[in-house]
DNA sequence: ATATCACTTAGAGTTTACTTTAAGTCAATA
DNA sequence: TATTGACTTAAAGTAAACTCTAAGTGATAT
């Protein structure tokens, strides 16, 4: 599959793609004769992993170093399950606070929509 | 309240605290005659919703209009209720895809723990 | 008196994650 | 044959949200 393809698929740009090639996220793609990327099934996985955990913020250098170990194979699995683990910690913790913020939200606009706004400051 | 003891309070630098009032998140905070800051408790309660909506990721630029909005009163009412919305449901997509990275990541920790990866390539 | 410490300012610098630019290759269509 | 369109590269540029620097003021402790 081409990367524009690839890039419609998950509503991704080409840049960006290319970018977390670069940056050793994903690939390196194989390329035809001509120099262009052909996207193969795996390469997909990888790219649908990638974008469900930028998507919920985890960053490119920990999804970088946890996909380096991955492509090392079995001897690290101990470690991946070590970042994985301080991962999700991470992510609890931004969780917990986006459901604060959100509950939060949600108090304010049944104030506005009570008209009981004038009982409070914020 | 002096600036170091709010940062102190709320865990932020007083560098974020000066950022955020040059924003007009924030303030203008009344100043003795030396130029020191005095924060008020509404200040303080103003920060601390500005804390918690940047926690979840809220944008600089919509806590600003949003407060600037605010205080101009009761006319901004309506529009204040349609920004809370609009954010609110920004929010809950994001919440929705972090809660979606959460459930990968545990469903990969018992992978992990259960040695079951040579099933799964990613 | 002098040093220390918390504060002040304007403005420059940093980090993360892209995004754009410039210059070029290659295949297909008018 | 010329141009259109998708692809390629390296490198520079951008946006958001801080964060740091330099230079200075004023109160207090030695």
């Amino acid at each position: 599959m081409q990367i524009s393809e690839v890039a419609k698929k998950f509503d991704l740009t080409t840049d960006t793609l290319r970018y977390y090639e670069r940056e050793g996220l994903i690939g390196p793609i194989a390329k035809g004769k001509n120099g262009i990327r052909n996207y193969t099934e795996d390469d997909l996985q990888r790219i649908q992993f990638v974008k469900c955990m930028r998507a919920a913020g985890l960053e490119i250098s920990f999804l970088k170093r946890y996909l380096q170990l991955f492509d090392e194979g079995d001897k690290t699995v101990k470690e991946r399950r070590e970042i994985l683990v301080e991962q999700r910690k991470i992510l609890k913790e931004k969780l917990d606070a986006m459901q604060e913020a959100y509950d939060r939200l949600n108090y304010k606009i049944d104030l506005y929509d009570k008209n009981m706004l004038d009982k409070k400051l914020m």
